[in-house]
DNA sequence: CCCGAATAGTGTGATATGTACACCAAGGAT
DNA sequence: ATCCTTGGTGTACATATCACACTATTCGGG
């Protein structure tokens, strides 16, 4: 019997549960958090775990991760993309699950953390000061969104993502240097952010305890990602 | 009742089917190319598609695409990368269908295609004369592929793995400009082949229609991926 | 007023890298 | 010998990176 849509029998291969998760960085208080829920159910009740859940059947793996963000942020506007895929066979004690792992980038000013409907309660953790043992492979997928973050902070305007709509220059120094885990020096980091052409001032000024810092934002016609010009490592 | 591993119900959520798909890249004939094969059975039956299959219950993500691989060109001890994971809900008229897309490079010497169970015949196709269309959106998963392995280029180790053993700095020259699709200064790339320090010379020539070429191999100390010095876009 | 501290902002020199173009080297054929 | 084909090298200029030094602006205290 020729295969169509009608007859088509799904079960004929292994089909896995898929969930998408949902890593939630932002700056806080000097420092790079994540946004973690603790579980409230069995496996890993009690531990700390990146929000998310199972895909749902007319949704796109996006969609679903969107859902989530909106679940445990109330919003959705913010940058999101696709990390990796993590489907080892015994990473989660209920049956094969395979998680698709997206990264979300957004501001501390934007977001309103809350406990969605599987977790009971709902935090921000340094990603420099996790908790011990966190739920399933999800050590893993942190340390795969920190790696993501900062290459991208080399070739795209991702970093901006993480200020509010008007910061100033050491404020952006001060980002780069938590998100890099690296001191950078400031007339180079202005060299490069100068050369680069994707802020703008606004012609005001912010008080701080010496001389005022002029406001910067981002340019809305900055270029969003640029090439290397390299050919080799 | 508490749930636990003996009493999970997997059917509670949608499962999706989750397939691994690998895109096979090599040089060959001055062009770069990719293995398709002609599908067999609906749905998009004779139509060219991306090798790949369903993941079974007890094998992670990468080891289904080594598999499809071995299965397809009777090799698995090439570079294999994960890709992107495609799920949009209505991509595969079967049912729905989530695929994990895999990045195999590798040398036109080194493997023998072959097609596997569900295929009616297995044929390189250039990456940039692809049939005119592709099963599924592997139109989108080949595009991504290129773009990645481009992009790579520019700071890893990978543009070798599409090499043999051996090579002179033009041919060298050649497979880049094949990928990047543009003409490169053969000054200026060797000066950056140089510079990189990733290749050294055999000590042996290969007879050309003019001057001999020095033969070199990569460097089994080289290293494999750099980090940029850019901040910004 | 001056000074020191705190913070913001700028300049210089050495080195590295990128780009375009010109030229030299080594073989084969005529 | 010359010309063609292919391989290999050098130069000048522009741009980018890095380390370090220095200037500018506020505030508070003596």
């Amino acid at each position: 019997m020729l295969e169509t849509a009608e007859n088509y029998d799904a079960s004929k291969y292994e089909r896995p549960s898929v969930t998408a998760d949902v890593v939630i960085l932002t700056l806080r208080e000097q420092d790079l958090q994540v946004l973690l829920i603790k579980r409230a159910r069995w496996p890993y009740d009690g531990s700390w775990a990146i929000p998310g859940g199972f895909v749902e059947k007319d949704e796109s793996l996006r969609q679903a991760a969107l859902r989530e963000l909106r679940e445990e942020t109330g919003v959705t506007d913010v940058y999101l993309e696709q990390l990796y895929t993590f489907g080892d066979p015994g990473r989660d004690p209920r049956t094969r699950v395979i998680t698709v792992a997206y990264l979300a980038v957004t501001s501390a000013d934007q977001i309103d953390p809350r406990a969605g409907s599987d977790a009971a309660e709902a935090r921000w953790w340094s990603m420099y000061a996790l908790p011990p043992s966190l739920a399933f492979d999800h050590d893993q997928i942190l340390d795969y969104a920190l790696t993501r973050l900062r290459y991208k902070l080399e070739y795209t305007a991702v970093g901006f993502q993480l200020l509010p709509k008007e910061f100033t220059l050491p404020e952006l120094q001060a980002a780069y240097e938590i998100i890099l885990g690296e001191m950078l020096d400031k007339g180079n980091f202005r060299k490069k952010l100068a050369r680069a052409n994707v802020v703008e001032p606004t012609g005001q000024y912010r008080q701080t305890a010496g001389r005022p810092a002029e406001l910067y934002r981002y340019r809305q016609d900055a270029v969003a990602e640029t090439r290397a010009r390299r050919l080799f490592p």
